[in-house]
DNA sequence: CTGAAACATGAATCAGTATTCATGTTTGAC
DNA sequence: GTCAAACATGAATACTGATTCATGTTTCAG
């Protein structure tokens, strides 16, 4: 993983539901943290505006008071899962110049990140079908990110020239797949561990 | 992409819903086409039985006399997609003996099956939501093929040492990720291309 | 203090759709 | 040819769950 390029506080969300007072705030960031949990949890379809709302406290009607629709609340997680991630991964890289080292302190923090977020993780994965659009933003915003770190990384001479797109989308492959493992397959081994052969395999390839 | 285990023509399915006739057959078969291009296409849940049966070119009712549920047909095609590609990869990969050969013979017939059955793919992503265990029992059964596979060429001395089952993993991740350019993000990039790059990567890594 | 805007409630609405079933039609073994 | 088993139909059932709404309650600017 590298470095994405940072980011501002985006957009204020589509319609006219945004708190005006503290209490309000409040209530909507319960919403939007129980909601993460319990789609995270049970997955979309299944977590019902009624579970959510339970969970989060407040009465089914509130649900509406700040989202306008079941969507909308998973668009934001997702959206959410994006700023996060890139947040996370240049926070962790911001003070590394060697591209290779700056790769492996990248993959760490976003081990780290999915096994500290695993709710989020699945949202992201299930946004293909719930929000193909917020989906397609996630990973095209990511990978552009990469890319210019790999090209920059390339004209300084500190990664072998090769094709940065495809190789962004690979290295991006892998760490999801650990991600994955940690995530959907409960794997004990260590992230430290992980990382460490992946950052083998990224660094050096397989070849005897 | 490597060289997993063939696999023989897999168990019947579950309950008593095996047509009998020539005639019972085509319609199983006919509905189960169906499913894939309509669930492939809408996802499992806007995916309505109505949608399917109608495609299929039968009533409502017909899909019950083969299948017991939605799930069940969902779960069928998961467990088809599986055998198809463990046999494509198989196949493409049976005669060559130089593990980096066969990573590369077997992900260009990976890449060139889900370019074919883009809908397939999206099935298999989304039985993570729609049937977990069908989900893990594809990537885990997919996973130890692979992985047995890089502890023979290790031991052949056709690939470098390092952990044989985070490799695995990392290559698998490779693979989705390329397939899903070309399903998902609809790349234009030839796949001959896209395996040159990987091949690359997975062969020698980036350091320069 | 006060009243209008914000916020909260939860029961009712309303639509979609998986599944069942009573009723035909077709097939193929004998 | 015949008839029981297979297969097919599509309307009816049954239930789930998103969204709305009429009715309170709380907040806070002035």
């Amino acid at each position: 993983m590298g470095k994405p390029a940072a980011e501002a506080q985006t957009a204020q969300k589509s319609a006219s539901n945004q708190p005006k007072t503290a209490r309000g705030e409040a209530t909507r960031k319960a919403i939007l943290t129980a909601a993460e949990r319990v789609i995270g949890e049970k997955g979309y379809n299944d977590a019902s505006i009624g579970h959510i709302t339970s969970e989060a406290g407040v009465a089914q009607g509130t649900f509406y008071i700040y989202f306008t629709t079941k969507e909308q609340v998973f668009s934001e997680l997702v959206l959410e899962m994006g700023r996060l991630v890139r947040h996370t991964i240049a926070e962790a890289t911001q003070d590394i110049d060697n591209r290779l080292e700056a790769e492996e302190a990248g993959l760490r923090a976003f081990l780290e990140f999915v096994q500290a977020h695993p709710d989020l993780y699945r949202i992201v994965q299930e946004a293909l079908f719930v929000d193909p659009a917020a989906y397609e933003e996630y990973y095209r915003t990511f990978a552009e990110g990469y890319r210019s770190g790999l090209v920059a990384a390339e004209a300084a001479g500190q990664i072998s020239k090769g094709d940065t797109e495809t190789r962004a989308w690979a290295l991006m492959g892998i760490a999801r797949a650990l991600g994955e493992q940690l995530v959907v397959f409960k794997s004990e081994k260590p992230i430290a561990d992980l990382v460490a052969s992946a950052y083998d395999l990224i660094a050096n390839g397989i070849k005897p």
